[in-house]
DNA sequence: GATGAATGAGATTTCATTCAT
DNA sequence: GATGAATGAAATCTCATTCAT
């Protein structure tokens, strides 16, 4: 077994199948209405209501309607961390991605495999990130620390062999999370409605990103 | 008079001298509790405090909360428009930006400087447009449209000449707004306490930007 | 058997060993509750995870919460009832006690040791009588009403005998309950930390009340 | 002006006049309520009725429900208190009380009129001391303390003047609040409905203590 | 008998908005 | 215009009690 298949399995365990009927049914209705309307904006009638049961019953599995939120966010931050805790990461590179293109084209279909199964829970993560230090404090110390530090690892791997522009590895980094975030930003949430050729404009953005991480000549 | 002056002029009337002392206040306390604490999560109760005014004084202004919300947020999308209102783009292309280059590096600037002085509208604007249809209609129709038309324009232009790559122009766009966004976000809301070196960054950034857009060597 | 004797032994009926384990745990936990937190602040939740049983069992033994209350503070009125209930007064005093100072330094010693052994109770015994008229009732109707026929036989009988002062035996009555509960509730309630020089408060507190009670020079 | 006259003045400023009509409304109708039913069998929402106001105005004017209570229950202690701050204390004993005996008629007839007037707030204050530690420390501290300190001063007063006898002194003053303090309860508390022959029930009481407290023949 | 999830009535509290002064 | 007390609807949360397992 995997790492990344150990880690979802334990995931399961958290948001899956140990839960009662009625405490998955709040869930999913508290992840719809949140990512609808905002935490603030939904009340806990109007879930209860969604999830069919009484408000009391939301009460008895959530100590407070803030515990739901963190039921539902807290795991989705391990979840975006999965792909990257990878241990043996410089064998994993050499037999797995022969090139920087290849990792970073992994690195957009997984994470959008993700965002199509998590959406709702990813949007509600960006709205209430802002809100709430104690969803920011473990993010950033746990989750972005550590996604960090694997891909600070895999750049300076390029950036030795040569593949990668020397530039400095947290600007690289920044390129990266800014071309393939601000891709599937724009696919999800700014036009979720439009259809987009994705073959191309994939090509597309691999390009650009490739082109300009390209090492300069004389190096 | 030119057309940016009399816009500013226009947002002078919105948001500046014949607002009476306790409206600004107001519009002051609530910019700062809304970029803090989110608009549903901030009570006109506490708006009034921080304001030093009478609770009822808020709604002799503005009819309801909202009012208060869209009085903030609404003229702050003319101001992100604002550079982008220019009637006779290529002339001014042709005399102002020799380059692409210097183009996306006065962009960089000049939206820096709007951040700077607007960043808690900034942070309003980013956060309550999802929950606020009667807002994001407006925006998109009105200002992202606009905005996206002279950009294209741009873009189309710097095409014909041979100095960017021939990718669509949609993709460019987004590669461009991505990488300088990016940027932006990182500096204002993710680290906004680290001290970077600007220049240097700068450089980077548009080094990557103006690399990944290269034009093709056989093109 | 004595009275006394087949007294208790009723008394063990109710709140003895034919008790199931579970019983026994709830009425512990509730009897320490109720005495911390005061009966409407107590909630049944607290008293099942305190007596380690499910809320449901709670409600298989006692109907509802107030049966519960009732279980716990109805049977400690038959046991502050329980030493004045004595057929021969007459004869029992006449054998046991030869003069009131012994009388009265008996019911002192006698009644801390009940309260020493009950002090829970009893506190809630005080503290919900007020607010429940179904316990106020039955308590001066039966125990209060039979404990001062029984004293107020006693009293008249040293009165007879011109052993005490000739005060109208109701005032006499209140006199001696208010010298010995004053005591006993200082030393169990107000004070309970403190540990008192018990020998010599005693004797203070019997000389007192017996000087208070001294009859008459020219009686 | 005398002490007590400007404490009591002050008392007033707390809970008097400068009250709205409808805070008035709200303090009088919790203090009945809270007399009858107890501090947490009452809800705000009978309050609010039997006040005739509209519940949100009783959060208006006191933060919570406990606030409510410690609004009610705090100024009674410095009322309490006030026949007691004498500032030049033998003095006022020469020249006011010839004996003990005026004393302790004094002292009972003074708190029997301050109970006339503050009887239900009284019986809040009984019942719920013994479950908000918040209130029964500053009572412990500012008002029973200065009590005892003074009664103290009083009692060695007529001890060295061989008035009354040589117990230890916190005895003594127990004797005194317990036979003074019994006399009102049963008046108050307990009997509240039988109409006493009061000056024949006085004097027999004022009789017992000063019986009980007169010196040894031979001191 | 025992459990504990579920309930729903009701408790406390919040808050945008109104209105008399 | 400004105030801030008052409102009442709605929000969050509690809790005694029931009931299927």
């Amino acid at each position: 077994m995997t790492n990344q298949e150990s880690l979802e399995q334990l995931l399961l365990n958290d948001q899956g199948e140990n839960l009662t009927d009625k405490q998955r049914k709040i869930l999913e209705a508290a992840i719809e209405m949140f990512a609808e309307k905002g935490y603030a904006s939904t009340s806990t009638n109007e879930i209860a209501k969604k999830a069919g049961v009484a408000e009391g019953t939301i009460f008895r599995h959530y100590k407070t309607k803030k515990d739901l939120l963190i039921s539902i966010v807290a795991p989705s931050m391990a979840k975006l961390l999965a792909p990257f805790i990878i241990q043996d990461i410089y064998k994993v590179l050499d037999e797995k991605y022969e090139s920087p293109e290849d990792f970073f084209r992994a690195m957009l279909k997984n994470r959008r495999a993700f965002l199509q199964k998590n959406i709702a829970i990813f949007k509600i993560f960006l709205q209430e990130i802002p809100f709430h230090p104690e969803l920011k404090e473990p993010f950033m110390e746990h989750v972005a620390k550590k996604i960090y530090t694997r891909v600070e690892a895999i750049i300076d791997h390029y950036k030795e062999k040569g593949e990668i522009v020397d530039l400095p590895s947290p600007s690289i980094i920044r390129f990266v999370l800014s071309v393939i975030g601000g891709y599937l930003i724009s696919q999800f949430i700014i036009f979720p409605e439009i259809q987009s050729e994705e073959e191309r404009d994939d090509d597309a953005t691999i390009y650009f990103l490739m082109n300009g991480l390209r090492p300069k000549m004389d190096e």
